[in-house]
DNA sequence: TTATCAAACTAACAAGTGTTAGTTAAAATT
DNA sequence: AATTTTAACTAACACTTGTTAGTTTGATAA
């Protein structure tokens, strides 16, 4: 293990940026003086800008798809699939709240890894909405559009990194629950 | 009324690829070529790059709040006020789809008008959560934390520029009934 | 002690950035 | 017909960008 650890923090402190500012609008001489270092002194650890958006967007666009093999193979409920797929989507939002920007707002600057990234992303919607179909057919989920619903509950789950930052007080636990409870009970009483 | 025209054309376009690439990741030569122009051309219609952000972002957010303020005074009951809510951003979503995508992702490059336009979201979350808060008081809406509730809905309804334009076969009203009816009601059945 | 190596540095470059100045050609107005 | 206006142009600017080359420093290993 060489260099590893000095190359997390460059990574990390990538993706503070990247969340405050954008792919776009960090240069790496930002990124140096966050880290107290030249901007060249970057270029000891890691090969280039693009890699940084890579790293920190494919890892996470990863473990999605991977959790998201286990929700949808594991012989449950969609009910319990979708509670499953609520705690996951806090869980890497808590875990990971910067990289959820990049993955959200900068994924269409990735260059080599973009089809890649694509292919995933739509795997995992598919899976998703898959789910959500399965739950309509066997009466779980209520007969609507299964686009619309799959379109609200993915804008709600993929917006969590914007929201847990702020709410320190709300535990993840008590978050999951009643987070839970609104995206499929609804908000009526 | 001067070039009011082609300024317009220029918003237009500028809105467009900020939507597509972000704010900072487009140059005034992408912004020229897209119109079939040369870069310099344009600042015979325009002040600078950041006047365009401003105008776009702006508008949109000051046509929220204009609205915001007619479905809180209105003597309505609170699930109205919310359905009233859902077809506001559905509205603007899809009648300015590329300047809900400044308006969410690049309002941090504002300069000048960024204390105003903060001003003007808080404010309307503001607005928007006393309405929750109220429908929780008169039991219309579930009695959970209102802040967990105003996410939710405002993830959903700050998202829909994304996928309107994907769904033209969805006619706006049918959404609009759609997704109150998710949104309010939940998906279970 | 000497050699190695991680990790910083200075200096520089080629390309790209927003923007200004001054000019031109055609259309609209007088 | 003469003048003004609109909207394009070329050329250039000062500055910023990501990145490379080569060097220095201090700690670790031989």
């Amino acid at each position: 293990m060489k260099q590893q650890n000095r190359k997390d923090d460059i990574v990390k402190a990538a993706a503070k940026l990247f969340k405050k500012k954008g792919y776009s609008a960090v240069t790496m001489r930002d990124l140096a003086t966050e880290l107290g270092i030249k901007a060249a002194s970057l270029y000891n650890h890691i090969n280039s800008k693009q890699e940084l958006l890579n790293t920190i967007i494919i890892s996470i666009a990863e473990e999605f798809t991977n959790e998201m093999n286990n929700i949808k193979n594991a012989n449950t409920a969609t009910a319990q699939k979708l509670t499953d797929i609520v705690d996951l989507h806090i869980k890497i939002a808590s875990e990971n709240s910067y990289g959820m920007a990049s993955l959200n707002n900068d994924w269409m600057h990735l260059d080599d890894q973009l089809e890649y990234y694509l292919t995933l992303r739509n795997g995992y919607e598919e899976d998703f909405r898959n789910i959500i179909r399965e739950g309509i057919k066997n009466k779980e989920i209520v007969n609507e559009n299964p686009d619309i619903i799959l379109f609200s509950l993915l804008s709600t789950l993929r917006t969590i990194y914007l929201w847990i930052p702020k709410k320190e007080a709300l535990d993840i636990k008590s978050l999951s629950k009643s987070l839970s409870r609104i995206l499929i009970k609804g908000i009526d009483s």
